[in-house]
DNA sequence: TACGGGTATGTCAGTGACTGACATAAAGCT
DNA sequence: AGCTTTATGTCAGTCACTGACATACCCGTA
């Protein structure tokens, strides 16, 4: 029943025993109690394979980042041309928040332990980083200027941002992609 | 002459000489190719020395940053009543830029070293955060309710961001603060 | 079925960031 | 001159992470 998947190659899926065993891990004991050999004892591999799946400690809790940032970019991409560039930036966020609106559970979980360590808010900053770079270049092939593109895409993040901790630390009734488009109306308020 | 400011033991001014050592060799080497070790060796002080002063390799980058925060938290708690959440946190911002207007040139290169590596990125952004946290507080003391005062603060603090980008990479002439009133205006132009 | 190449893994030794414990010298106070 | 406080030096140890090399599994091919 081995699919291509496998890319282990004892049992199969290494890659997500290491992620669930992490987790497990950081949620019992704690980030910093925990270290790169426990994981990997617990997912059944050698630390030296923990480090070939993930480039560093950190890491093994934002595996979904990319898909994330690709998916904000081509919505981006792929909105109407009259759009201006923060409803499209907007656009690109609630495409994002698709892709967690299935996993509250998980993602509230996840937030908690990144909320105990400041070396993973630093983590998260630079992948929330990437995605206003992400952001701002595809404003940019969509013909949008500077500072525009940038603003536009800092703005559009940091509604991604505010909405994403009510989500969280609400008891999930209003859904993520409705956060948003609240958060969206109170920054156009401020203005 | 030695002063109070003397902390150090043996010669005057440990802090400030490992302050500049590590610039020196950062710019040298760059910060990856510099070993806590080396700049304390440089600074003539032990490494246990060096890691008693910094919580850690990179926050050497970082010593003013405190300081940036107060002055912005205070110039946003004395700025008229009547002042809108966001005209509020960005004339925090514009007190915060007065700081630097002064070391232009140390700005740069400091930049330069932070631009090189993705974990200097990543303290940056988490004391950007801080930042942004310290000014949410201050409008909310101000009377600015939620989630006013996060977006206003994340989008001050945007534009001190993307003020500070033009700012270093110009050949200087316009003056920070007179970057930060042009960027706000470019946001406000957004929506 | 045997073979050969590609890939994921295991093993091991090493570097460097950081910490705790303890000793010591300097500065300040009385 | 003592006494206290503070900044430093010394040393041993943990852990994140890496390079080099050996090894086992997978797959296609003859």
């Amino acid at each position: 029943m081995a699919t291509i998947l496998d890319m282990g190659r004892w049992k199969p899926d290494a890659r997500g025993r290491m992620l669930r065993a992490a987790m497990e891990l950081f949620a019992e004991r704690g980030f910093e109690q925990t270290t790169a050999g426990d994981i990997a004892e617990r997912a059944g591999v050698t630390e030296r394979t923990f480090f070939r799946h993930f480039a560093d400690k950190r890491e093994v809790l934002f595996d979904g980042s990319g898909t994330l940032l690709r998916t904000a970019q081509d919505a981006i991409l792929a909105a109407p041309d009259n759009l201006s560039p923060l409803d499209a930036a907007l656009a690109g966020m609630a495409a994002a928040a698709g892709l967690l609106a299935d996993i509250h559970d998980h993602a509230v979980r996840r937030s908690r332990i990144v909320a105990d360590n400041p070396s993973l808010q630093e983590r998260e900053l630079l992948k929330l980083a990437s995605l206003v770079d992400a952001t701002a270049e595809a404003l940019r092939t969509r013909g949008a200027g500077e500072p525009a593109a940038s603003l536009a895409a800092h703005s559009a993040v940091t509604v991604f941002q505010v909405a994403f901790a009510r989500w969280v630390s609400a008891a999930e009734p209003p859904g993520f992609t409705a956060c948003i488009a609240e958060t969206a109306a109170a920054l156009r308020a401020l203005i």
